[in-house]
DNA sequence: ATTTAAATGTGAGCATGCTCATTTTATTGT
DNA sequence: ACAATAAAATGAGCATGCTCACATTTAAAT
């Protein structure tokens, strides 16, 4: 048992090394999941007993690259003092840490992480978000659902949050197709969104609409 | 040729109003080409002379609305004054329009305008983007490459215009999901949104760092 | 009218993401 | 050892977006 469950973490890797090869190689949808099958040493259906959707195994990639980053970040992240610093350092991270796979990223984001047939839903491009906006709220100041003691802190609403996401994929969308050398134009738009966000939110600190998270039904 | 043109025109535009149909009853993903194709009364392959690609159908779809707001909107936007309302007011008149596809809407944004195979991009959305665009670069001020005399305006640079779409967007994946009544919400997102990128845009009038639109190759 | 050429319609067929019944392999029990 | 059972691998096959060689219709020319 113990055996069998580390030969198959190791065919999980194998996996993914190849996928990411390819994928470097011809993009993302021009390498086919039976490509990915074939460079592996498997038959295409064993591939998907290891990730659902050829979505799936992408965004394995990419949540490796947010882990290293999150432990990379959470090491150094000492000495950055205001939020909009930390926020930026974090993100900042985050993207070098994919830099590997920035080639085929703009392919990866254009099919929107849409699969084709019966759409299916595995929810990973979900967790990944929920893990990278629980870090941003703690960088803001709030530990979910803990309230602060003393000194004011900034209290991301589920509309500020949202906020936050969609100026993260802008930045992401861009950096897929900014070739400058160290993506440094990249870094100015990160710079600028950061800085704009927590405008936003201490704009907000004082005339506190309390707008609700999720939509209403009705 | 005339008669031609004109049944031409009549076919694209019941295509079009059965793939909405469709589309609203059972979803964008659920809804093969093949269901259009026999609910319009003809082939499959014919319904690919008159749209390339099952997404730039949706687009066609998304582009009328569009362009039915833009009249709308240059009829009535007398009154508004400041740019904020301006783009607020632009962008609420498009999303009005859009309400009758918004069932569907998540559905299109999550398959991310992707499609599956041999990578087919048309670049219809991209048109939609730039005109989006253009009306906004109008509306901030400055009408594409002619200086403005007198009066200082806002000079959108690209990132800012990057910055625009980014937050349309998110505003856009907002109301995807809002179920409340009348979409408030997704008005109080926008809002919020296009003060933050006017502001955006007013905070760097005097620093202006010249940052270019393109990536630079190499 | 007839011929001709261009435009449009057609549906069998391809590529590909994914499924599932079947086969193969690994583990456990005796 | 060997049988029994659970787990994993397999690849033929399905659904679907899209293509393309051919058929059909239309418009123009004579």
């Amino acid at each position: 048992m113990r055996i069998t469950a580390k030969a198959k973490a190791e065919n999980r890797m194998k996996i993914l090394r190849e996928a990411a090869n390819l994928f470097k190689k011809h993009g993302f949808s021009q390498t086919t999941t039976r490509d990915i099958a074939r460079a592996t040493g498997i038959a295409t259906g064993t591939l998907f007993n290891y990730f659902a959707t050829k979505e799936d195994l992408v965004l394995a990639l990419v949540d490796i690259c947010f882990k290293d980053a999150e432990a990379e970040f959470q090491q150094r992240r000492r000495g950055r003092e205001t939020v909009d610093e930390l926020l930026f350092a974090h993100a900042a991270v985050s993207l070098r840490h994919l830099r590997a796979h920035r080639g085929y990223a703009e392919d990866v984001l254009r099919t929107g992480a849409g699969s084709s047939r019966k759409n299916r839903v595995t929810g990973e491009a979900e967790r990944i978000r929920v893990t990278h906006l629980d870090t941003v709220k703690q960088l803001i100041g709030v530990s979910d659902g803990t309230s602060p003691e003393g000194a004011q802190k900034l209290s991301p609403t589920g509309l500020d949050l949202h906020l936050y996401w969609t100026l993260f994929l802008g930045v992401l969308n861009f950096w897929a197709g900014d070739e400058s050398p160290y993506q440094e134009e990249t870094l100015a738009l990160l710079d600028q969104s950061m800085k704009l966000f927590v405008e936003s939110l201490e704009g907000r600190q004082k005339s506190s609409l309390e707008v609700n998270d999720g939509p209403i039904p009705g």
